[in-house]
DNA sequence: CCTCGAATGTGTACGTCGTACACTCTATGT
DNA sequence: ACATAGAGTGTACGACGTACACATTCGAGG
């Protein structure tokens, strides 16, 4: 990535380059990108990599585009981010504004697991990104919160969002780190994981213990998680519950 | 990093080095790096930065101790795990237990701002973490929760205090990104950041403005930032208040 | 229809990263 | 004093992002 050498500004600064005549488009380099990273992960997004699947030969075309990778990753944030839908103004009950954009949050980035991971190495400054927090923030004031309550509060919702996010994406790669035949393999991994694990007959960490043996003996193919979704909802509404007593 | 190749195991699951009869140990090498990636943040964290810092001349020598990057984080991030205290057992008070808890790990993020960028990079199973997931889980199943809640709850604990140092290492990042003189240039980026700014008359993201212009008013090198705190906490509060409902 | 110039794609190459492999050096037990 | 395991070093490879010069392609004016 950019590492430090000159922190690259987001790429909204830049202009749009000017309408193709031929060739390629932002739109569809963004498209082949995020194609890549929901497949393959935020570890296959390449500019190599999007420059094959275009079939250019050469990486290069694409600077012409996106400036470069971090600019790249700002329209794919920012696609991702036009995939929730926010409305125009606060409605009558925010609580249910907000579950709402909550939930729809929590869905596109279960389509895009990269999002993420890849939000936290750029500066939050996308136009969908913006009118979102917009809305947060304009909700809060309505209420007769101040600026920085609101701040709070918005901080509050998105980084639950963002961190369960994050957290799902890593158990998923927890499932690509091997294939798991049975049970066998369960307790070799929960005995290893965890070091002082302890004897049989007392472990050191029994609750944990517990957790992991009850996540690795799930079905690593089961299609659909309900129970995932109920966790979210669960944190959820103990969040909003939580701020709605300081309102 | 490892990227894809081979995800590499937690080092937990390697033999320590047998005691060192000369040269370089483990303790040694984490504590350099440690030291520089508080200074230089976790983009100077590279092996041969270790390496140059510990006079060894080539990065090489560090892989007989810490078998390869990931191993390195590993063990980094255990180690600032073991600066939060974690109480043996369950006290008499929950929330005093869990909010002493949570400060603790706010101020060793503060201390060590890399932490929340590296810790989602590796599978949270060092033994400190452990301890302290543990500590949280028997907290709430001794509150009479079953294991499921717990784990919910711990999970967003958790996730704020990451999610809130995450987004403190963002805005230092922020800062560094250029060396601002005045306010002239916080009104060009307020108004370039945030793309369809509108009319003066009407700006498209009022609210967001004020946030910019509020945060890139205030003093970059002002000592203490206590406002970060009491909004930490206001979120913490606010999150236990939730919990506590439903307990 | 041909040509010219701007818009677009390509090749090559550099510097950085993690790290494999073979090598040399060092300190210790005999 | 010397063999030997334990430790550090040098060199090198492949992947990455991307700068720069070059080749190619298209659309408009003669």
């Amino acid at each position: 990535m950019s590492a430090q050498g000159t922190p690259t500004p987001p790429i909204w600064l830049l202009p749009e380059p000017p309408e193709r005549r031929w060739g390629l488009g932002r739109a569809e380099i963004v498209r082949t990108a995020i194609a890549i990273a929901d497949s393959g992960g935020s570890d296959a997004l390449t500019m190599r990599a999007v420059a094959k699947e275009l079939g250019s030969s050469t990486p290069m075309s694409l600077y012409r585009y996106v400036h470069n990778k971090d600019g790249l990753v700002d329209l794919m944030l920012d696609a991702a981010n036009a995939e929730v839908t926010t409305p125009e103004k606060p409605g009558e009950d925010w609580r249910a504004d907000l579950t709402r954009l909550s939930h729809d949050s929590w869905t596109m980035m279960k389509r895009h697991p990269w999002f993420a991971e890849l939000v936290h190495q750029r500066p939050p400054a996308g136009p969908h990104a913006s009118r979102r927090q917009e809305f947060v923030l304009s909700t809060f004031v309505g209420l007769g919160q101040d600026l920085s309550a609101a701040v709070s509060y918005h901080r509050l919702l998105d980084g639950y969002v963002v961190g369960q996010a994050l957290q799902r994406s890593e158990e998923m790669k927890m499932w690509q780190r091997q294939g798991f035949r049975g049970l066998d393999d369960v307790q070799e991994l929960a005995g290893a994981w965890f070091v002082d694990v302890g004897s049989d007959a007392e472990p050191r960490f029994p609750l944990l213990e517990r957790v992991v043996k009850d996540f690795l003996g799930a079905d690593p193919h089961a299609p659909a998680t309900p129970a995932e979704d109920v966790q979210f909802t669960l944190g959820l509404d103990c969040l909003l519950d939580g701020i709605s007593t300081r309102l």
